[in-house]
DNA sequence: GGCTATACAATTTTT
DNA sequence: TTGTATAGCC
């Protein structure tokens, strides 16, 4: 086996000894920044060169991502036998094993897989069925609270039977929870389908049941590696310890201080657990942390220093003292999106960089808007990662809901939204009556319908009996076509193709083109040489594990900002991040002050967002925001205020152009207490009464201009290389670049 | 059943 | 402000 050259002496002793460490159980303590992808990646490597059989080894990672560009890492250092690793997140690791062991449960290998959508959908029915208060069970506040149970492997007859349990739903005013839990359950199970929560339960029900499968694995996996431990539910958890009961050789990485999804079940307790099933366990601290520069690394211990609850970790760091971090204030959201965009150009401009080496995060997603306009305005290429993933996008869900009934025809949730799209006449009572007749008689919803004369009256019948050939057509194809032709075909026949070609407004192009995208992505799929099972309900498993997190960007093109959530952008470094909306209400969120244990987890949070960064940090907030359709004045973060202000600096910048008139953040002004940052606010340059932009066309070095902000400069030198003629204008001592067609200048003769 | 008009609520984070 | 839910009409 060929591994390059001697990988162990680009370790530091602890990394060394963390790669070394391979037999029994393992956790490693990774501070921010301190090369646990490294340790990881050489681990495995060296793991190989032992002996050990690609075959043999599960990595488990938070996002496809990462398991992709680990992969590609060890490929680089152990060849071609990277391949045969298993690396993947919790749910499709998973989800692929209860694909080939289906039967065991009670399912077919063909199982859906519902996303929030469905189950959300699914639970709406099942409330109104019971005609249930909609207000008070809402889908959201439903499936939360059974995907809470489940993470906790919580049976629906452990909920039903459990007292403290019953007490929290009926002091809730939700008695009803219980039976809502065991309904889904049903539903899903009848419908063949499995939500995401229950790929994991499930697989521990498997492996609780089927000792001989379980067994199997077991001998599968001699190595079992979980990346972001800190951020595993108990049902993840009980899955690795299951796996690993055999060789206990389970090695484990993560940092207390950046577990952020305890509201999707994360329990930091898995740490504790891990000590008690594994007395014998090794534990190695890595703190040195080669990312960030010594402010940033000081600035988030400082931080995180804040939280009581935490293993005591000390990160530091060898690198220079680097840039003080810059806090920005605006008037309102949009000004924020414009004092960022401008100092992303600056920065560009000043330091050569290129536009992936920023990144724009923040706590929700809808706060992207303005930094999206801003951007686009100045023509900085960007991109937006998160959101509403192309699976998800009305048009594209619509064709996989035609792809999933086919393979799968008890499927509830994909038959609600195709049943009447094309339209076919057929409404939601005739829907709602199929479901009723389906629960009475304990029938299938596929049984129900190729009877569907006995049930409905005659208009609504034929049009159902129609819809059924349609689909026994579609079935009858399946043995012959593979994922691609099957689906095309589909697409054609069901007639949704057509009716998104006949849309010819921008939009309705835009969405046959998404379809075709999707029809390629299937192509893709197909024509893969790596994965071994192209059927069409592989394929179908798979995009619904996948996120847009997820979404590999062709390289060539990718030099582009990068804007996310905070969430997102775990695991990643940029050289300069922007922290923005650092406002109180919003980050912390409203949502999270209730407890000191929700307050400290958006503190991590925020520590994850500021050592995202590697050489420069900024921050902003806005005194006021749209919110609701209405301007709202907001206060500064309690978190701006943790900050240790020897590392601060706070900006005088503004933002060129003023989009809204200024007695609205004047008056927000006045009411709002920015008392951090009050002090130092500088005396803005005002402008000549008689100012004027001037034709800048014939600017030359030796010039001296007028700026409506930056008061009076010499111009420097001018730069005519690039699209945009640029010159670089000393305001005083004040030495800055700007581009000419953004700049109002006003040249003085003399 | 399908369409329009009106009312109303909503913004946490993700597999 | 936007998107969704409901009511009322054809």
């Amino acid at each position: 086996m060929a591994i390059s050259e001697n990988y162990l002496d680009s370790l530091n002793p602890t990394q060394r000894e963390a790669v070394l460490y391979t037999e029994g159980p393992l956790m490693i303590l990774a501070g921010a920044g301190s090369g646990k992808t490294r340790v990881l990646t050489y681990r495995t490597a060296h793991l190989l060169e032992k002996g050990v059989d690609p075959f043999n080894i599960l990595s488990l990672t938070f996002t496809n991502k990462a398991a992709r560009e680990m992969k590609n890492r060890i490929e680089k250092v152990v060849g071609t036998d990277a391949r045969n690793l298993w690396m993947g997140t919790f749910h499709s690791v998973f989800a692929r094993i209860l694909r080939a062991e289906a039967h065991h449960i009670g399912y077919q290998s063909s199982f859906t897989i519902y996303d929030s959508d469905d189950s959300k959908s699914l639970i709406k029915t099942i409330v109104g069925e019971l005609q249930l208060d909609d207000k008070l069970y809402k889908p959201s506040t439903v499936l939360g609270r059974i995907s809470g149970a489940k993470n906790k492997l919580v049976s629906v007859n452990e909920y039903l039977n459990n007292p403290t349990i019953i007490a929290d739903d009926e002091e809730a005013m939700r008695p009803q929870m219980g039976k809502l839990y065991q309904q889904y359950q049903q539903r899903c199970f009848k419908a063949g389908a499995m939500d995401f929560d229950d790929l994991l339960f499930n697989t521990n029900v498997l492996f609780k049941n089927h000792p001989d499968v379980l067994y199997k694995y077991q001998n599968r996996f001699k190595y079992v590696m979980v990346d972001e431990f800190q951020d595993t539910n108990l049902s993840q958890y009980a899955i690795t310890r299951k796996l690993s009961a055999k060789d206990r050789n389970i090695c484990v990485v993560g940092d207390d201080a950046q577990s952020i999804y305890a509201f999707r079940g994360a329990d930091i307790q898995n740490i504790l657990n891990l000590e008690k099933d594994y007395p014998e366990i090794k534990t190695i601290k890595l703190e040195q942390n080669y990312r960030s520069t010594k402010t940033i690394v000081q600035v988030a211990n400082s931080v995180i220093e804040k939280n009581k609850e935490q293993f005591k970790k000390d990160v530091w760091t060898s690198n220079e003292d680097g840039e003080l971090i810059e806090v920005l204030k605006a008037g309102t959201d949009n000004e924020e999106g414009m004092l960022v965009a401008d100092a992303i150009f600056e920065d560009k401009m000043q330091h050569q960089l290129g536009n992936k080496d920023f990144a724009i995060l923040y706590r929700t997603n809808y706060q992207s808007r303005a930094f999206e306009e801003a951007l686009r305005r100045r023509n900085i290429p960007y991109k937006i990662v998160g959101g509403v993933s192309f699976y998800q996008r009305k048009e594209v869900k619509d064709l996989i809901c035609y792809l999933r009934f086919v393979v799968n025809p008890s499927d509830e949730e994909a038959f609600k939204r195709i049943i009447n799209y094309p339209k076919r006449g057929i409404g939601d009572t005739s829907v709602a009556k199929l479901f009723v007749v389906t629960e009475e008689q304990g029938a299938t919803l596929w049984d129900v319908l190729c009877n569907v004369k006995s049930v409905l009256p005659g208009r609504a019948a034929v049009a159902i009996e129609e819809f059924v050939t349609h689909i026994q057509a579609f079935r009858v194809e399946l043995g012959k076509k593979d994922a691609f032709e099957i689906s095309s075909y589909i697409a054609q026949n069901s007639g949704l193709l057509k009716d998104l070609y006949d849309d010819k407004t921008p939009e309705g192009v835009n969405r046959y083109e998404n379809v075709q995208a999707l029809l390629n992505g299937i192509k893709e799929f197909v024509d893969n040489p790596e994965g071994e099972d192209k059927s069409l309900g592989a394929f179908l498993q798979e995009i619904t594990l996948v996120t847009d997190a997820d979404n590999k960007d062709k390289p060539e093109n990718d030099d582009k900002v990068t804007l996310m959530t905070i969430h997102s952008a775990k695991g990643l470094e940029f050289r300069n991040v922007y922290v923005v909306g650092m406002e109180e209400d919003l980050f912390p969120s409203q949502m999270m002050l209730s407890s000191r244990a929700d307050l400290e987890e958006e503190r991590r949070l925020f520590y994850v967002a500021i050592t995202r960064a590697e050489k420069k940090l900024t921050m902003s907030f806005a005194t006021s925001r749209y919110r609701f359709g209405r301007v709202k004045p907001c206060e500064p973060s309690r978190f701006l205020s943790e900050l240790d202000k020897n590392y601060l600096k706070i900006s005088t910048k503004q933002a060129a152009v003023i989009d809204r008139p200024n007695i609205i953040t004047a008056k927000i002004k006045a009411q709002t207490n920015t008392s951090i940052l009050k002090r130092n606010t500088p005396v803005s340059y005002t402008p000549s009464p008689d100012f004027k932009p001037s034709d800048t066309s014939g600017l030359a070095a030796g010039m001296k201009v007028e700026h409506p902000k930056f008061g009076f400069g010499l111009v420097q030198s001018m730069d005519v290389s690039g699209n945009d003629r640029k010159a670089t204008i000393d305001f005083s001592g004040d030495v800055k670049t700007l581009i000419l067609s953004f700049a109002k200048l006003k040249i003085h003769e003399n």
